[in-house]
DNA sequence: AAGTCGACTTGCCTGGACAGGC
DNA sequence: GCCTGTCCAGGCAAGTCGACTT
């Protein structure tokens, strides 16, 4: 698409129509043009203005709701609610939004039943959402068919609505087809135009894309507003295929602190709302149309706030290393004979959640996917056995956590637990709940108290990083390369991506690759040690490590790897770890992990020890 | 006491940049 | 150079958990 072809049309607030056909005034043009102008005057060295427009202030200064002000008149209520001010100064330029729609082209039509029909602009929006998903297993979908059907037709004019009756009947190739060669196109670019459009976009960042947040400028995560499209929710979602549609700055409200700059609405629109709540964080939000939840525009992962949280949560997690001993006895040690139905359920599933990293599992809505966690175990999700494999008290899971992932283990448990399920299955349908009398409400009461702060996601993020620390204590090559040693803090990484089910689809299959590459590694190591001269053994190891590594990638299309590099590893424990064995951070940290992780890199406490 | 909601964390997927093999 | 595979930032959906409501 092309971002500076647009016209800003409308700049009378009164010919704005937020839920009608969309023709005025978002732009991208209307940002470059903020750009160019605030070059030339007002605009700070880092690009954030800090000068207070009188005229914007005023304008809305009648729907300014200022919570914590309120609050701060009496301290007493801050207490009672637990509301904790942030931050002094939240100044922002509000978030931009994605351009307007370009109509196609007359010669391109959709075909309805063999004839060739010019659509309205907001019908013919929509149904290039679905023709640009044609080549996505989506569009075979049945809910995903009747939903799109049902929406776009919700939004057509009504001798539209009278044509269009039948999904079958409906041709969306020539949409498809000039799609595609749009996308051509733009891969047919020359290095140039994309530098331009490039630096017009790091423009837009520079401008749009960070905050000032008491006296810092900070990068903001999502400061464009999301595209209108079609719903993807993962899994078997029953709202697969709705209409999310465009957002519009009437809708959101801005958060930012009393008396600074309160941002511009795209020319002819205004600002749904203007709060100045320092207990949050967030610099704007709305509803999401498909689900009903609010969203929220938040500080980048590297923002000073983020990572006070992120480095939070980690020393929590640390800090229950003093007290897993403990809790771990009483699900191990004590009887649970005396014990009522609650706390043996409780009990069991404290020792799914500590064993197998399982997720607390809150109750869902059944307008989601169906999936669980471990407090929302049905019956028909776990299966006992006696004796499986030469094992005994084997509990085999079978369920879709999050995201639909599917989670199946076959694992052995302590008799008593084992019992235990035993008796929670009985008498109960496949679909009951196995432990019917906890929720995650209970289950975090009582967390609380073995340890402050305890919850159930602080075991996954404990478990995650004790396991990466002993897996790389555990290495002691003294004479290894930095690939080597990067291979292995990989190889620790899977086991903890293992432990948490972390998976991602591979795009092509590797099963097959990898056995392959199993073999040529067998044969190189043959290859070494029949090697007899100095030089070609040292040639032969280098061609086995290649191998290795091909493999390692390999395997890692099945196990994603990120996720719990991201949110479950202690960052100290890698740099510790890098630090002792001279290997460069960037070798296992990306950019963005390298700025979201510089509380952990400023300490570079090279004797830090997570337990 | 249960249900709902707000705010924040976690998680998979995707498009585009880049690298390495031919 | 082109083709193919790999990596990563970004996108936004989907969790968790505490607070608020009823």
């Amino acid at each position: 698409m092309n971002m500076s072809e647009k016209e800003v049309t409308c700049d009378e607030p009164d010919q704005v129509d937020v839920f009608g056909t969309i023709s005025h005034s978002i732009t991208s043009r209307d940002v470059l043009q903020d750009i160019k102008s605030d070059q030339t005057d007002d605009d700070d060295e880092d690009g954030v203005s800090i000068k207070r427009s009188k005229l914007e202030t005023n304008t809305i200064s009648n729907k300014h709701v200022d919570l914590v002000s309120a609050e701060k008149s009496d301290d007493n209520v801050i207490m009672k609610t637990n509301k904790k001010s942030e931050w002094e100064i939240l100044e922002h330029q509000g978030p931009i939004f994605p351009a307007e729609y370009t109509p196609l082209p007359d010669n391109v039509q959709f075909i309805y039943d063999k004839q060739k029909i010019k659509l309205s602009p907001a019908a013919e929006e929509v149904a290039g959402f679905y023709a640009k998903m044609l080549d996505h297993k989506y569009t075979e979908n049945k809910i995903f068919n009747e939903n799109f059907f049902t929406d776009w037709r919700d939004i057509m004019e009504e001798e539209e609505k009278n044509l269009i009756k039948d999904i079958a009947k409906c041709d969306f190739s020539q949409i498809k087809d000039y799609f595609e060669l749009l996308s051509e196109n733009k891969k047919k670019q020359t290095t140039e135009e994309k530098k331009m459009l490039q630096s017009e976009r790091k423009k837009i960042k520079n401008k749009y894309g960070y905050c000032i947040v008491d006296g810092n400028r900070e990068k903001i995560c999502n400061y464009i507003i999301e595209a209108p499209g079609l719903f993807k929710g993962r899994g078997d979602h029953p709202k697969m295929g709705k209409l999310k549609t465009r957002v519009m700055p009437e809708e959101i409200t801005i958060n930012c602190s009393r008396g600074s700059v309160v941002p511009k609405p795209p020319a002819g629109h205004q600002w749904g709302n203007i709060i100045h709540d320092n207990s949050a964080f967030w610099l704007a939000s709305w509803v999401g149309k498909v689900s009903g939840k609010k969203k929220y525009v938040e500080l980048d992962p590297s923002s000073t706030l983020k990572q006070e949280k992120d480095k939070q949560k980690y020393d929590t997690a640390k800090r229950l290393h003093k007290y897993i001993d403990e809790i771990r006895k009483s699900y191990t040690e004590h009887s649970m004979n005396n014990m009522s139905i609650l706390e043996r359920q409780r009990t069991v599933a404290l020792y799914f959640i500590d064993k197998l990293a399982l997720r607390a599992g809150n109750e869902k809505d059944d307008d989601l996917a169906d999936t669980v966690g471990c407090c929302s175990l049905r019956v028909e999700h776990v299966e006992l056995y006696d004796i499986k494999d030469n094992k005994e008290n084997v509990v085999e899971f079978d369920f879709l956590g999050k995201d639909s992932m599917p989670y199946y283990i076959s694992v052995p448990v302590e008799p008593h637990i084992f019992k235990n399920l035993v008796e929670f299955k009985k008498n109960k349908k496949d679909t009951e709940d196995l432990f019917d009398d906890l929720d995650t409400k209970s289950l975090n009461e009582y967390l609380k108290t073995l340890m402050p702060e305890l919850t159930a996601k602080v075991f996954r993020t404990y478990n995650a990083s004790r396991t990466l620390q002993m897996k790389l204590d555990a290495f002691n090559k003294a004479d290894a390369t930095i690939d080597e040693k990067v291979q292995h803090y990989n190889q620790a990484n899977r086991e903890v991506a293992t432990l948490c089910n972390h998976q991602r689809t591979a795009r092509v299959p590797t099963s097959a690759r990898a056995e392959k590459l199993e073999k040529e590694i067998k044969q190189a190591r043959l290859k070494v040690d029949i090697a007899e001269t100095e030089d070609s053994r040292e040639s032969a190891r280098r061609e086995l490590i290649k191998l290795e590594n091909r493999l390692d990638q390999t395997l890692n299309k099945q196990v994603a790897l990120n996720t719990s590099r991201e949110h479950y590893m202690d960052p100290r424990i890698t740099v510790a770890w890098c630090l002792k064995h001279d290997v460069p951070l960037h070798r296992v940290y990306s950019e963005r992990l390298l700025s979201k992780f510089q509380w952990a890199i400023k300490l570079a406490d090279k004797d830090f020890v997570f337990g």
